[in-house]
DNA sequence: CCGAATCCACCTTGATACTG
DNA sequence: CAGTATCAAGGTGGATTCGG
């Protein structure tokens, strides 16, 4: 089962999966999120070699979540920036990072999210869409194709 | 970075995301929301290696999501039963199902929680824990230490 | 400034065979 | 039934160097 098959799969879950999977694209995010959209910009910030950032920029490209934009012709010069999907996506790693503060780590919020206009935390909680209800203590399975 | 700094990072978003960067992680996670509990269930489920299974069981059990348990002293026989975090992680990966069918997908639910008690599919939105509103069109940004 | 091309070391997967 | 041992093959991260 290699990465091809997880992201080229009819799982929907899998294609989170296999975005997410990789440590470097969540920092990617987070600097994107923050506003972040030049090449140099994200290797400074991360520290990460040229070649790497530059296969996660397209691999994030590819998977719909940063889009690739020419800001200037000459000297050819692109930017990347988040799309819908990719904002869409920042609640997620969120709640993720609840789920790891909840069960794993102290109480101190080192990952979380900020809302722009009022630069408060942000607690993100997935809940039932149709109850309102959070998604705790619910008898409930998963169903999933097999990849 | 590799993953070992990944999962024993101060980051509470690493740990998550080391659990679900592996595709059979998330296969396991959903057999066991399903019942299942023994090795063999497990791997004739999935067609996994047998190497590979326990290797995956091992890191799901000490990331505290699995809970390994005797239930047969003669022969010893262990099991593996889902905790409390490893029930609340099914959530998340609902959430990036129904992320991954928005932006990718058809309509079609091929992956998605279900309701023990209904059978009716869930459908899994994160929201703010505050408001209680979906965290779509906020205008946000992800606070992460570097890992 | 923004990458692409090379190259290497390592890790991990996964098949298979074997044991208690 | 529940794993461990061994080993080959391939993928990945990363440093460095070079081109537009």
């Amino acid at each position: 089962m290699d990465t091809d098959k997880l992201s080229s799969g009819t799982c929907a879950i899998s294609r989170g999966l296999a975005l997410v999977g990789d440590a470097w694209s969540a920092l990617i995010l987070r600097d994107a999120s923050l506003g972040m959209t030049q090449f140099d910009q994200f290797r400074t910030s991360l520290g990460i070699a040229p070649n790497i950032l530059s296969r996660r920029l397209k691999a994030l490209t590819e998977a719909g979540v940063l889009e690739k934009r020419r800001y200037s012709e000459r000297p050819p010069r692109d930017e990347y920036v988040l799309t819908q999907a990719g904002r869409d996506f920042l609640p997620i790693l969120a709640a993720m990072g609840e789920w790891g503060r909840r069960y794993n780590g102290g109480g101190r919020a080192l990952s979380h999210l900020v809302d722009d206009r009022t630069g408060q935390p942000i607690d993100a909680v997935v809940v039932d869409g149709n109850t309102g209800k959070p998604l705790r203590d619910t008898p409930m399975h998963l169903v999933m194709p097999t990849v």
